[in-house]
DNA sequence: TTTCCTACTGCAAACGATTGCGGCGACGTT
DNA sequence: AACGTCGCCGCAATCGTTTGCAGTAGGAAA
């Protein structure tokens, strides 16, 4: 009534026919006269009918509707997925809402349960900080409700996953910075909660092995909330000690090797010369900053598409057989700027 | 079906009383004996009933959701637009649909085509760059249908839109300038076809006024591709004159702040020393490069939340009256940092 | 003329929830 | 004993669309 929108009766009365040839001659169903057809069109055209979507998902118990829920989307490296995922989902005609948590799990659980009750085809998530427990995933899923899970992983069996290959990133990063020459490579870490902080670590590690390099564990810091000012703060302290200074930094993402490089800058290191140091996610403002920082990136918009195209294959093969879980990981790329480069 | 979800009917017949019943019972209507009430309501519980939107959206003809439009979620300003619209919508109950039409037209069209038939109860729209013609909005907005214009203001009459002050924010970022004694200060300004960019260069303009300072147009370049590499150029190639040189930099937004700044550095000018520098929007990496860039910050989250606070109550009062047309200007706020101060 | 197709079209139920109206039993009043 | 009232509840329509089944008319075949 709001928009005085036509509706199947609406031509149905007009014509003289039932609601079942109208929407029979709309989809060109056999048993309908060439006739009827192309008066039915005709006059839907001109009343500019448009099938009322919610009709159909009542009746079809399917909305063609996806529901993504992340942390954030003002993080850089969510929109990029966002973006992605908006594309697979238009192109084949499915609508994304949308649920940020700001990392918290109620607000997680709350968006789950409007989103449910909104009849979502499936979910596409990134869990928040604070979600320890899958509990609330896993009854959906042994229901057979499609989820994907990007970026963070679960700790549950038989998921369907798209993340990225962290360890290798990782790897790759601290590795090139011993190729620089840097020897005592400090680690802020991210909250060892989430897989993705424990891969980089774990490639951190990796990598001074292979270096032939010890850890030292004080060399190793977790920053919980990952703000620029905490890592400022981190840093400070890690190097306020004057006897045995760190000479290089892999920071879990590039917001806290942000906040360190202007901590070292405080303290009067001059980087890449006394410190060198590593970021992660490629935020758009890492080429930005002086000097411009080297960083593992991720590719967002493909997380974003493979996530979205798998879940649409899982939402259209839901017959009865269930899907095989899957683990897809994508891989990063390496970009070296001059915060890591004294050779 | 699929998600074996409890109904209202389910209750009725474990019960065995009719789905009106249950209906009112679960919502504390008069006329149904406590009894029954709390024999629903503990049913309900125990089948985690949860109503189907879907159902209530058909026959309310209202989905408690509203469609946002806007060119590209990856643009920080966006994403924190967003950001503010989700968190308004989410504590009303409502759920936020989201369509990127990438600057274009077409996608604009055809995205407020699926989500008008998804019921939507209204629209948020930044509009794409293509769009100079706004008969598809003007159609809807005849018929009643609320919307809510924001960063981007149409070119029709009686609409609603929440901007900031482009004029104001860049009046006051040129005469902080001034004030900083400033004297000699460029503009690069962004592409003219665009509003905003009109603005900024009158708030330049009359800031230099005021102050008695005579502008130059050989100081005010345009960017329009506003990227760093072309601010690096232009600003490399305006310093090279080595008889007469600006002071200043009011630049329109900081990517080419941040772009000018790097030529600065690389011509051994000091900033703020030699050279003060503003930028606009804010951006994350503002306030991390070196020396941090003072600029003019917009105000997204507010906007968002500004935006989807008149579209909800546009959505509640549409008895049948109309509302006034709005238009609602946030104010910009100057963030000085070290770029710019030298006294 | 009767029978039987065939080609069209309509009826009605269904999806899940809401709601105006009316029914019905129990009780109080006169 | 008759009537009114009140508390509690169910019927059925409604939102817009789809779809199994049944019905009708016309022509062709017997």
């Amino acid at each position: 009534m709001k928009l005085g929108q036509a509706t199947i009766k609406d031509i149905a009365r007009e014509l003289n026919v039932s609601s079942s040839t109208v929407s029979r001659a709309l989809k060109d169903y056999p048993g309908i006269s060439d006739e009827t057809k192309r008066k039915v069109k005709e006059l839907a055209d001109k009343l500019n009918y448009r099938p009322n979507a919610v009709a159909l998902s009542l009746r079809k118990s399917k909305s063609f509707t996806i529901g993504v829920i992340i942390p954030e989307v003002v993080h850089f490296f969510f929109s990029t997925v966002i973006s992605g995922i908006e594309e697979v989902a238009f192109a084949n005609g499915y609508n994304v809402i949308l649920c940020q948590t700001n990392e918290k799990l109620s607000r997680e659980q709350s968006s789950i349960e409007t989103m449910l009750s909104n009849q979502i085809d499936g979910f596409l998530v990134s869990f928040s900080r604070e979600t320890t427990d899958f509990t609330h995933f896993k009854k959906l899923l042994d229901l057979g409700f499609p989820i994907v899970f990007f970026d963070r992983m679960p700790d549950l069996e038989n998921t369907v996953n798209v993340t990225v290959n962290d360890y290798q990133g990782a790897y790759d990063a601290v590795n090139h910075l011993v190729e620089q020459g840097y020897k005592k490579i400090a680690h802020l870490s991210g909250p060892q909660n989430l897989a993705i902080s424990k891969k980089r670590k774990e490639g951190y590690l990796d990598a001074l092995k292979n270096a032939g390099i010890k850890p030292r564990p004080d060399w190793i810091i977790e920053c919980p909330f990952g703000t620029e000012k905490e890592s400022y703060d981190i840093t400070s302290k890690l190097f306020s000690n004057s006897v045995d200074l760190p000479d290089a930094i892999f920071a879990h993402h590039d917001i806290v090797a942000a906040g360190a490089m202007m901590a070292l800058k405080n303290l009067g290191l001059r980087i890449p010369e006394d410190v060198g140091i590593v970021g992660y996610s490629n935020w758009q403002f890492s080429s930005m900053i002086d000097p411009p920082l080297s960083t593992v990136s991720q590719p967002g918009f493909k997380i974003g598409e493979q996530s979205s195209k798998l879940l649409l294959e899982m939402i259209n093969i839901k017959k009865d057989q269930s899907w095989d879980s899957k683990n897809i990981v994508l891989d990063t790329e390496l970009l070296v700027r001059k915060s890591s480069v004294r050779i």
